[in-house]
DNA sequence: CATGAATGAGAATTCATTCAT
DNA sequence: TATGAATGAATTCTCATTCAT
């Protein structure tokens, strides 16, 4: 286990593989439980100079924070098509999601269960990627109104409501398709009675539902108790 | 700070007090950031007493595990009208739901946000009773299929499918509107350009939303990237 | 070495046994080179007792500090005689001064050598116990040159000078005394070619040297570069 | 920060900016506290070639201790008039060394505040220097008592002790009249009552307080508890 | 002459847990 | 029923020191 024994190596290079260790243990420990020892074992170098590259447990978590936000940003926003209808974009980029949040399961576990539960320093970095999507998906949804002719029947209100339930659900099914039982194994098996969906798949069941959902809230029909 | 110096209490309210205490802490610092230490004092009580009646840290997380999942299992069970139309018994679950968490922030944030990044002996604590709910759901949704003459067009794996992303958008919902800033007050204050929404406003918006998606695709229509 | 090994001892007690095994270990190796394992050792406790009641390394100088203060001032001021003339007060507690640093070269050593070079927190506590010291001593010459009946000849920066010189003369013979090897033997031995003074010997010759010369200044004698 | 960046400079040289950066770091830090990495960056090399030179920083501190009291005893050396009269051949060392204690406040401390607290290997350095410079006090005072025509007076020992006692004087109003906040800046401000005295004035003043008593025991007057 | 890369050893501090009463 | 006293085992972080280039 661990990189294979290269010594001298350069300093970036190091950097990297820390980060690279340090996304793998504090997705499967937790902040708190991740041990600077582990990291450092696991990235094959010794503690010290994990120290002197990221300073600090705290700094260390904020570096990989950072670089899978970005990441996870970036790979979104390759995927969509600028010039397409609103309806395509939003379903290249749940495809591109849900593509890298299945290539990257650490990653996405850092950001999506262990950041945002560890307060004040972190949280606050994961929450300002996710408010960058939301506005994303936010721009989408309303697009998609006015191409439909319906301008007047979503209030703004409602239109940041639907995003802000549509990432979500996404947060939601992404974290789903990525379970991984304790022992580090998929959670759906050979011997399981189903297998892990596909990103594709993934992206077809949410876009259906939502898209649906959005269709007729466009058309001005509501739930109402009485009914 | 605690509760008042009383000696001498019954084991069964003692321990009822040492699980107040333990879910507050938890809910704040998560298992690892926890200690025994500030538990022991929050139930007015010396440590050595905590372990004479729950044995081990490990132990105490999971009762109150247990006890959190079983209030919040009852309360929704409660809320239910057992003979109600599907969409009426699913709006006032949701209700339900929604009361529950917010009654309790600290009992659902330590279900959210703790036990699920915890690894093997807890997740699968709250895994077992979220399952339980999803059947609930998928049942609901079925009924509701089967009521608008639709026996057909919905399979079972979409419909469990429904139902895992309406579970997942609610714990979304119940997370956001629960959410609390570093300091430990309400993130919606009176100063806030919003108040928290009640419960009842936050069942509303889930259940219209999901709804109208649920009653599109009953009706058989389906999004696809060919557009 | 160390204390006999004895269980439960209450509070009060094992924190003077842990400031006991600080003293020894922060004289003899100074505060940053003293590790809390030596200390925990000395007091025959574990470092986590330590720790317990005296919270950290900080906490533990500064408590040594000031018990070793307060036990100084109190030797010195138990000393003199309060309605005598003022040179038989100054003698008198300039042997109770001399008596108490010999009786614990330790306590002497950690705030003469250790506190005072050690910055800001520490060097601030000793330097008040010493102002306080030197207050005391220029109140005795002032009142010797009022006995003598020359008020107008020594101003007061002049007393002020006096007796800061008077004081830093005796913490030096203090150290000088008190000096030990290494090895922790006294530096006198009976091989050497003379004893360890007593405290009454030491006060004689300070006492001899700064009567003398404080009688010349108020006769109004100076010396001059030119003479 | 350090030295400007010069490339191939020769080794003597190098060897004194590590020395002039050791001086400054260890009279702020201390021993224990300096860092290998603070002197590096302060003298603008690395680190290994701190210990291509020096060796290592046991070796580094002795060299400094040697160098800065080599130049103490060259500047007090110095300073003196050879052939002159014992009292100004004492005025004039007296000079001397508070000009070169105010020059080098650093190397002050060093010698006077860390080396005489860190036990064995460097106590011992400075001690020999002290040595020679409490000799040549006490050839000067013999000298001055055979001047008067008093030889019988002072017996060797008391003059050893005289010696000893205005060299520690001299040490402490040395470190009083440099001494410095913890922010590094001087403890005599233009915003002060009162200015940082001269070298001249010091030396005055503890020349004053000395000669005077010297002449008292010189003229077989002593103080006698009896009073 | 000079340095970027790397580490073994040890420091302070915390915590779950137990013992004796 | 209840607790003051006590500790073994980590954990984060620092530092003097060396190697390969």
């Amino acid at each position: 286990m661990g990189a294979a024994k290269s010594k001298r190596v350069p300093r970036a290079v190091r950097e990297q593989q820390m980060l690279d260790a340090a996304v793998r243990t504090f997705a499967r420990r937790g902040y708190r439980a991740a041990s600077m020892d582990e990291i450092a074992e696991g990235a094959g170098v010794s503690k010290p100079l994990v120290y002197l590259y990221l300073n600090s447990k705290e700094e260390l978590f904020s570096r990989v924070i950072r670089r899978e936000s970005a990441a996870l940003v970036a790979a979104v926003t390759a995927a969509v098509e600028p010039g397409a209808a609103a309806d395509r974009q939003l379903w290249s980029g749940l495809k591109g999601f849900f593509a890298h949040t299945a290539e990257r399961p650490d990653g996405w576990a850092v950001l999506h269960q262990q950041a945002r539960t560890q307060g004040e320093p972190f949280a606050v970095e994961v929450a300002a990627m996710r408010a960058e999507i939301v506005r994303f998906v936010t721009v989408l949804i309303g697009a998609a109104a006015k191409e439909a002719g319906c301008d007047g029947e979503l209030a703004d209100r409602e239109v940041a409501g639907l995003a802000h339930a549509l990432v979500g659900a996404a947060e939601s099914l992404a974290e789903w398709a990525n379970a991984r039982t304790a022992d580090g194994t998929s959670a759906f098996g050979v011997s399981g009675e189903r297998e892990r969906p596909t990103a594709k798949e993934t992206a077809a069941t949410l876009m259906n539902f939502v898209w649906a959902g959005l269709g007729r809230l466009m058309a001005g029909e509501r739930w109402a108790p009485g009914g």
